[in-house]
DNA sequence: CCGAAGCCGCTACGCTATAACATAACACGG
DNA sequence: CCGTGTTATGTTATAGCGTAGCGGCTTCGG
């Protein structure tokens, strides 16, 4: 094997890397439960839920209970290093983990059940817009888009 | 009182035989159970949990366990009377009855907890026109906004 | 060193949702 | 009318998701 051979393993560890540096950069604490959590996450490559994750834990460290997993997930969230897929009750990474709060956009294929994140700054605009017009001041927003993707098209 | 003393009861009652006229209209039963239901997240004005219907529903015709409620939940979301608010696991009514299945907006006040649907055919737009710029033939788009309605605003 | 803040472990529980199977009501052609 | 397929409902049990609350441990700044 290379070190090109496993392209996915060297952009996971380079997410992980990012993800450090960043955490690191705003003074927070990227834990060693904290990281094994976000891994998974990204090794998953999907969306994983609560208990997956819970599961995979206690597999590799033996311990773990659900609040440890909901702990790590309200930290990654707060940091914006994950989204939370509400109609899945499961959780991604997520594609810009610079950015610290931005709107999170996914299609979910109902046939494949794929999940892909869009970033699209129009469709964000066009919310904030709408929402400033009914006098609302907008903070974060989801959008969660069912459908069916490109693959699946017949 | 006078006809116009309740005005919320009027709209409500309004509201139902809409809903009605709409089922009859497409060849599908509006049943008693599914109406009641129907009747019970009107009433409330503001998401209703399932576990809290199934209360009602108990409450007022004996009987009910959660499929009872979760049924009628399915039927009058594929009729598109009610929306799922994702972040609540709650339902609320739809303010555009007859419109078969549209796209869901929702403004949520992270202080007082009120929600507000919004209809803006621009963001529908803009998520439409996202979505297929990425391959994707979008069905149904559910849109969330966290943020601060303008009674709660400082 | 020590106090405050943040993090972790654990027990226990509550809320949300569905699977699977049985029965009853209805719709419609014969 | 009567059978037959379909749709709606009843019922039990269980799976899945999430949190409250307490106590102990580490970390970090003073």
């Amino acid at each position: 094997m290379t070190e090109h051979a496993k392209p996915e393993a060297q952009a996971l560890s380079e997410r992980l890397t990012r993800a450090e540096a960043e955490c690191a950069r705003r003074g927070v604490r990227l834990t060693a439960q904290r990281r094994d959590v976000l891994r998974f996450i990204l090794e998953a490559g999907e969306p994983v839920g609560a208990y997956t994750l819970l599961d995979r834990l206690k597999a590799e460290t033996g311990g773990g209970k659900p609040p440890t997993v909901y702990r790590a997930l309200d930290f990654l969230l707060a940091q914006g290093l994950i989204h939370r897929v509400e109609r899945l009750n499961a959780f991604v990474g997520c594609h810009d983990e610079t950015t610290h709060q931005h709107a999170a956009q996914f299609l979910i294929c109902r046939q494949c059940g794929r999940v892909k994140e869009l970033e699209s700054a129009q469709v964000e605009a066009a919310i904030v817009a709408a929402a400033a017009a009914a006098g609302f001041a907008a903070a974060r927003a989801t959008v969660e888009v069912d459908g069916v993707c490109v693959t699946c098209a017949p």
